[in-house]
DNA sequence: CAGTTTCAGATGACGTTGTCACCTTAACAA
DNA sequence: TTGTTAAGGTGACAACGTCATCTGAAACTG
């Protein structure tokens, strides 16, 4: 009844789960492979015959959630009905939606890819998947001549604000201002800078 | 000679050192209790008389940079030639200066601060410090009821802009533009929009 | 100055973890 | 049916964080 791919394929994506959930609860130092493994009901050495190490794994999850990103990108930028204008701002609001149910997962994604080439490589792709895909729903908005460089600044700046807010250094106390009104304070000195210049 | 305070505050220093170097090195992974010890010229357990854990030795090399980088920013503002636009880009070269010369500390510094209460306190002080010094520079560039707003936009979007270039997430290949032309495009967008408005 | 206290440092030990070498077993291909 | 392959199990090892305990010398107290 199970094929025998068709059980290593299920095994692996139980370690994956695992390992993202762990991730979850506390960070890279909470994911041990033998917890991932008696999670996903096998043993301490299961997990080496589809990652070859810890690292590999690490990034393989990070991977797997900037494909969801460039997705949920993806999906925004050809929705037909919405102004370019809302798509910015859900593709944005995905962003920062993951910096704040998935703290661990969101630093892991923004960190330089470690491990084997190959799960390098998966994860850079996926990266530049959703990176490809920003691009294009802020060049709708902006128009050519602008893309590369609001596109960029957009990116970078939100993310940003979403990290400095997850980590805890953007106390409301001190700066009388939420992560939401600096996104909108610079998509509209963006939206400003394209019109008048 | 030697009192045994000025000894214990000689191998404090050598064990902030130590770990400072090995952080540079490879990360936090690459820090290690023993090496720091043996680095230090002590033993394994010697670590443990001046830090609880190893989270709290991390976070206190953490608080070192962010004091020293809160003393830089200090200079800049204190400095009584230079007018408040170059005051700004140098605050801000000296933050991405850190990011391009020590990447690992880097994220360390921003980094929700781990470890004993103790050492969590100084390192939320020093962040405070820094965060401070960079108020009242943007502060005494684009006049009181704009700071909060533009000093806290600043700041995220140059930490973000410095991480994704850190991460290898800002490659040059793909945004044809470098991390100074975000820079300075935010800031002369900042600077054209406190002027009309 | 003698006795006592204090504390930096050394050492032995323990549990956890990543990783490897080796073994087993069941699915597949011939 | 038989040989091959690959997933998974198991034992082992070194490295690591951490703790309990011990030691010696500096600092303090009377």
């Amino acid at each position: 009844m199970v094929s025998r791919v068709e059980s290593a394929a299920a095994t692996r994506r139980a370690l994956l789960d695992a390992a993202a959930d762990l991730l979850d609860s506390g960070g890279p130092g909470a994911v041990t492979l033998r917890e991932v493994g008696a999670r996903a009901g096998v043993t301490r050495g299961a997990p080496y015959r589809h990652f070859p190490d810890k690292d590999s794994l690490l990034t393989a999850v990070a991977a797997e959630a900037l494909d969801r990103l460039a997705d949920q990108a993806q999906d925004v930028r050809t929705d037909p009905q919405a102004p370019p204008a809302d798509k910015l701002r859900r593709a944005l609001s995905a962003l920062m939606t993951i910096g704040r149910r998935q703290p661990h997962l969101y630093r892991l994604m923004f960190t330089s890819p470690a491990g084997d080439p190959a799960a390098i490589h998966a994860a850079t792709q996926a990266g530049d998947r959703a990176q490809d895909e920003f691009l294009a729903i802020v060049g709708d908005l902006v128009g050519a001549q602008h893309t590369s460089r609001y596109a960029a600044l957009l990116l970078t700046s939100v993310h940003g604000i979403t990290d400095m807010e997850v980590s805890g250094h953007l106390s409301a106390d001190k700066w009388h201002i939420t992560a939401e009104e600096l996104v909108s304070t610079l998509v509209s000195m963006i939206d400003r800078q394209t019109r008048s210049g």
